[in-house]
DNA sequence: GCCCGTCCCTTGGTATACAATCGACCACCC
DNA sequence: GGGTGGTCGATTGTATACCAAGGGACGGGC
């Protein structure tokens, strides 16, 4: 982050400046635009972004708080490490709140979530989706919130929200290396197909083995684990 | 909070500022001292702090992301409110981490961690803690650390922490009004017990039932739920 | 009684200055 | 030569002053 025009990130118009600040490192960060370990430099954020000191500084706390970000005192922050320890664990938490959303669903299986989910996964088989990666990409995203969003559970969706972000991190790490795993669409049909036939156990083993698969085919590329945190909060 | 002197409020001595204001208030938060849905105002806690507005504000962005604190554009931050549906929320993620932290327990059953929490249940039992009221409280959070931080997935650990502040501010909430709840130390000896003869759907049993008690013993005291939150970042 | 405009309070943002700390570099000494 | 210690520059942390923006309360007008 050197030079004075960084296209990578996008600031957008409305809303307070912190906010903004805070939705474009975000998902500059998310995207892999800004790189893990990559240094985030107040000077220069504050010259690239037009704005000052103050808007910027809370919003690299918060984004330090929801962990995209890693800072130690006096000596700056930076875009926070991806590691494959790290992914496993965000894993197994998501594991956990998807099971439990689904467990909900089956228990009360109204059919309006459910039918959500079904059209959701005949939208990704639709000839065009195969292609746009984007698209793609993001109906994969998409079903995993409506998983989790008929919870009714708001920490849940909080919580999840806010994995998604981390993951969507790793996915874009992949992406870029890998291609896309075009088989997650297809589990997605599965795990819907056992929703509406009230299959619990089936449910959870496709969850469980449909986010570990994530994990084993991106660990390779992933150092074992970021150095030890010094300063937690 | 209109009176210079707050002494609810305890100020630290060593490190940034901003942690330290951090420190204040959440430790104040969560013990009660600040009520919810009380008004933090910058005005009053630059005065009160002796801080400058900078670290001030930072600390205020920091506690909003872990929600404890709730704030709206222009017009100030709240002390984020207690109710029966986000007790129940936060109590449902709970039973799944400390599930998850448990079946791990029992899968690797290392002599050392349990040791450590046959012991803690020991010192629950010595006569001076049980009227030791502040000791009693602690002993009770440090059990379910124990549990937790043997799991090895510092995701759950980090969830885990930030969950129980929330819990706790819940618990100070019903201390001051039901008295303590002595049955909890005598479940927590239960699950040891369970641990160590790795009875893994006893031990789920019990954690679901011990948070869930938690739940309705004091979901009369609470309002049903807060105002739905408008502004989410 | 209701609506509307004004004023005030508070927060949001900018600009600036200075202190504290860290890291790198370099000279110096053993 | 290599380790040691100090100096300097860069960056973050804090303080302060000032203005803008928005919300809420209050009161007057209808």
């Amino acid at each position: 982050m050197s030079h004075d025009t960084d296209s990578r990130i996008r600031f957008s118009d409305p809303g307070l400046i912190r906010d903004r600040v805070v939705g474009a490192l975000r998902e500059a960060i998310i995207a892999g635009r800004l790189k893990p370990g990559e240094r985030i430099r107040e000077r220069d954020l504050v010259s690239l972004l037009g704005v000052s000191r103050s808007p910027l500084r809370e919003a690299i706390r918060i984004l330090e708080t929801e962990g995209l970000i890693t800072s130690l005192a006096h000596r700056g922050a930076r875009v926070s490490e991806l590691s494959a320890t790290d992914l496993r664990d965000m894993l197994d938490v998501r594991i956990m709140l998807e099971s439990f959303a689904a467990r909900l669903f089956i228990e009360r299986l109204d059919e309006g979530p459910l039918r959500a989910m079904e059209e959701q996964v005949e939208r990704s088989r639709a000839p065009g989706y195969q292609v746009d990666l984007q698209a793609n990409f993001d109906l994969g995203l998409e079903f995993h919130d409506l998983l989790v969003g008929a919870c009714g559970n708001r920490k849940v969706v909080q919580l999840h929200e806010n994995l998604k972000r981390h993951q969507t991190r790793y996915q874009h790490f992949a992406f870029a290396r890998l291609g896309r795993d075009v088989r997650a669409l297809d589990e997605h049909a599965e795990m819907v197909a056992a929703l509406r036939a009230r299959d619990l156990p089936t449910v959870e083993r496709k969850i469980h083995a449909h986010l570990l698969r994530f994990h084993d085919y991106l660990a390779p590329l992933l150092p074992v684990d970021a150095a030890p945190e010094l300063e937690p909060r």
